[in-house]
DNA sequence: ATCAAAGCGGATTGAATCTATCCGGTTTGG
DNA sequence: CCAAACCGGATAGATTCAATCCGCTTTGAT
């Protein structure tokens, strides 16, 4: 429990890949797919709901591809998690309290609405400009094989 | 994803359930899985991996149950999380290295690391002891239900 | 001594979710 | 008008989760 899926760790990859990109350069998922070793297909899907959860925008058509639809410093990491995992929720209760057999006798609820509000917390804090910066200062010659652009 | 499974939210319930009896008391798991409406035999194999954690005590044969091995205050939400559902890691790679087709190029591995650290902190931060003194402020006559012994 | 109540632990089943793929559609530049 | 690219629904396969089952051991009561 309480892992990433594949989905929000393909997310962060394809986002580190585009934020990486020459300002209005579009990126195509194919190029990011093989960069990662990723499964194009499944790459699309999950860049399609980045895309309709408006992080990153995308263009049809052939010389298509995506851009990040914000800046680097304003998606963080409850961004992309809720977009491709739905929200952050530690118990099913704490979306619909109905569907909860031991509502009338639980004793835990609201301790647990605490622990995900912080969650939530740490999560807000960490944005793409942060991983960049990070990964700058940490393994710089793995943020320039993403593309280049230093921004 | 970020869910709690179902066996921490049983090992959870259960710890508070023990928690309340008087002082020397084992308390049989059919009680409490009659309490919560939680399937006994699946209840009782969350707790033998509590007990195998050693953050509760199991006594066999007639008159047997279970109590807590330590303190409230010292079991954490860590710890329980840990017993029944393993190391606390958001991806694969922070266990075995090799196991990740990306390594060679991630770019998200070293921030990972660190808020899989901080959301550690957030679970090392709350303990039983925590959720009972938060349940007797909310709503304590919820606490005094479990079986009334308010230590 | 025997029996019943309780926990132990492996095996198995059934359901749900996750991951991946496929296919037919739409948009757009050349 | 064609090929390159994204769109999105459907489906299949794999994995994990939740629950159950069964035979075993331990122990208190009779």
């Amino acid at each position: 429990m309480l892992r990433l899926s594949r989905e929000t760790d393909y997310s962060l990859l394809a986002i580190m890949y585009i934020a990486a990109q020459p300002e209005g350069r579009l990126t195509d998922r194919r190029e990011i797919a093989a960069h990662y070793n990723i499964p194009p297909e499944f790459l699309g899907k999950v860049l399609q709901k980045l895309s309709r959860h408006g992080l990153v925008r995308s263009v049809r058509g052939m010389k298509g591809g995506y851009a990040l639809a914000k800046r680097p410093d304003q998606i963080t990491l409850t961004d992309v998690v809720e977009a491709v995992d739905g929200p952050i929720i530690l118990v099913d209760c704490q979306c619909d309290a109905k569907s909860c057999k031991q509502e009338e006798v639980c004793t835990v609820q609201s301790t647990l609405a605490g622990v995900r509000q912080e969650i939530r917390g740490v999560l807000d804090g960490v944005s793409i400009h942060d991983m960049r910066r990070r990964l700058e200062r940490e393994d710089a010659p793995r943020l320039i094989s993403l593309g280049a652009a230093l921004r």
